[in-house]
DNA sequence: GAAGTGATATCCT
DNA sequence: GGATATCACTTCG
């Protein structure tokens, strides 16, 4: 499987958010199919880190295409994104669940029982993501999205999960039927 | 349905 | 400098 290449993130982050439905996140052994996925964008969206400016912890969303913005909320979680966009134009997409692949022991290993990658919180976990990560490239290096080629099945638009502001705008994006 | 957890941003002195 | 409110979640009851 070929790796994604830098102009695929270089399109509008509702482009990017939708193109990587069925793509598969690999870190090291470990990988899964991305089936669920959220955009935040830059602009009239408050929502979004990004929102008010760029800050010593927004500014990866702000730089180069195909880079991770990976973050700690609720002082436990890292939730794990890709940047989108070109330089200096702010807009990412939150990786929301996976349908793990390869590596499940490893994954098991890392999250003990239960569900593996069904939440943000979660797959990071799995595939052993931290802000470690952060601003990593996702072209080059051990943390990778991989070029599955073209998804057959429906994407589900909804609006997005567990935030307080600009809750009506459809930037949720989700494979039909694998949820 | 609620608690737990700590970094971040935005106030304040 | 310091205090406080907020937060793109998960787990356990």
């Amino acid at each position: 499987m070929k790796t994604l290449t830098r102009s695929f993130y270089r399109q509008p982050t509702v482009d990017v958010a939708r193109g990587l439905l069925g793509q598969v996140l690999a870190h090291g052994e470990t990988s899964g199919r991305i089936i669920e996925v959220e955009a935040y964008l830059g602009q009239n969206d408050l929502a979004a880190h990004s929102a008010r400016g760029i800050t010593p912890r927004t500014q990866v969303i702000f730089g180069s295409p195909g880079h991770a913005y990976v973050y700690l909320i609720y002082g436990m979680y890292e939730c794990l994104n890709v940047v989108a966009e070109p330089d200096g134009v702010p807009g990412c997409v939150l990786i929301r669940a996976l349908t793990p692949l390869t590596g499940l022991d490893r994954m098991r290993e890392r999250r003990g029982t239960g569900d593996l990658a069904g939440g943000p919180g979660k797959l990071t976990q799995a595939l052993g993501i931290t802000r470690a990560q952060n601003g990593a490239d996702l072209t080059r290096g051990p943390l990778r999205i991989l070029d599955a080629g073209p998804h057959q099945g429906e994407i589900l638009v909804t609006p997005r999960i567990g935030i307080s502001q600009s809750r009506d705008l459809p930037l949720r994006f989700v494979l039909k039927g694998e949820r």
